[in-house]
DNA sequence: AAATCGCCCAACCGCTGCAAC
DNA sequence: TGTTGCAGCGGTTGGGCGATT
């Protein structure tokens, strides 16, 4: 803190300068040690603001413009299932960044929902409470038994030599496998934490997002 | 034409988790 | 085991810009 204010970095809308110069670095060096890359790329601003700047803006791939209703309906599905995970729902969601996703949110489809519970239909949307599915871990040991015991399991999970305690490591394995296990009892199937499976189809509807949440990435993150 | 208002989005800030030491 | 630094995330802010008065 106290060096970026003797260094005086700049703060504020970036320049076509700056958007190439850090374009360069990216091109050249690869993405990651951000904090290197004010430096390399002779830019005098701080690593968040070019980290920030580059996957918002630089990043090739992304998509401009509105959203398309498809990409509304989804949004609003894995914000009922996930809550304000942002990454995680723009990571479903080709082209489109965390960035783009909370700021359409906040100023569309917040108040697109609000208008919606307010009209005819508000009594059948406002019967269920939100369920959040929060994902818990973001990491996974090389050495846990269920890394080695489950081969099925998705190539490209991140590993962690040096995770934490291996019961917590455990317990957040246990959390991801009752998540997408499915049990028989009288009243029907279920999932885990008592979340009725029926519910989830229903948040899913067309859209499968039951495949998206069980894939790889979203482990992954 | 000028002033005001409201919306939208880019950018910043603060916090958390993880890894290295 | 505690400390430090880095990366990433979500919440919030501020400025640009079009619409309205």
């Amino acid at each position: 803190m106290a060096s970026s204010l003797l260094l005086g970095v700049r703060k504020g809308a970036w320049t076509e300068e700056e958007d190439n110069l850090l374009r360069k670095c990216i091109v050249k060096y690869g993405e990651g040690k951000w904090n290197q890359v004010p430096l390399r790329a002779g830019l005098n601003r701080c690593r968040k603001s070019c980290r920030l700047r580059w996957l918002n803006y630089l990043t090739p791939n992304i998509k401009r413009g509105d959203f398309t209703s498809d990409e509304d309906d989804l949004i609003i599905r894995l914000h009922k299932l996930l809550g304000n995970r942002w990454s995680l729902i723009a990571g479903r969601l080709p082209g489109r960044t965390a960035n783009d996703v909370k700021n359409h949110w906040n100023t569309h489809l917040q108040k697109k929902l609000v208008a919606q519970t307010q009209g005819t239909d508000k009594a059948r949307i406002t019967t269920g409470s939100t369920i959040l599915i929060k994902p818990k871990p973001r990491t996974f040991s090389k050495t846990t038994t269920f890394l080695i015991e489950n081969t099925t399991l998705e190539p490209n999970i991140r590993t962690n030599e040096n995770s934490s305690s291996p019961k917590a490591i455990d317990d957040s394995i246990k959390w991801w496998n009752n998540l997408f296990e499915t049990k028989e009892n009288g009243e029907g199937t279920t999932l885990s934490d008592g979340l009725s499976l029926g519910l989830l189809e229903d948040l899913c509807l067309d859209q499968n997002i039951w495949e998206i949440l069980s894939s790889d990435q979203i482990l992954a993150q």
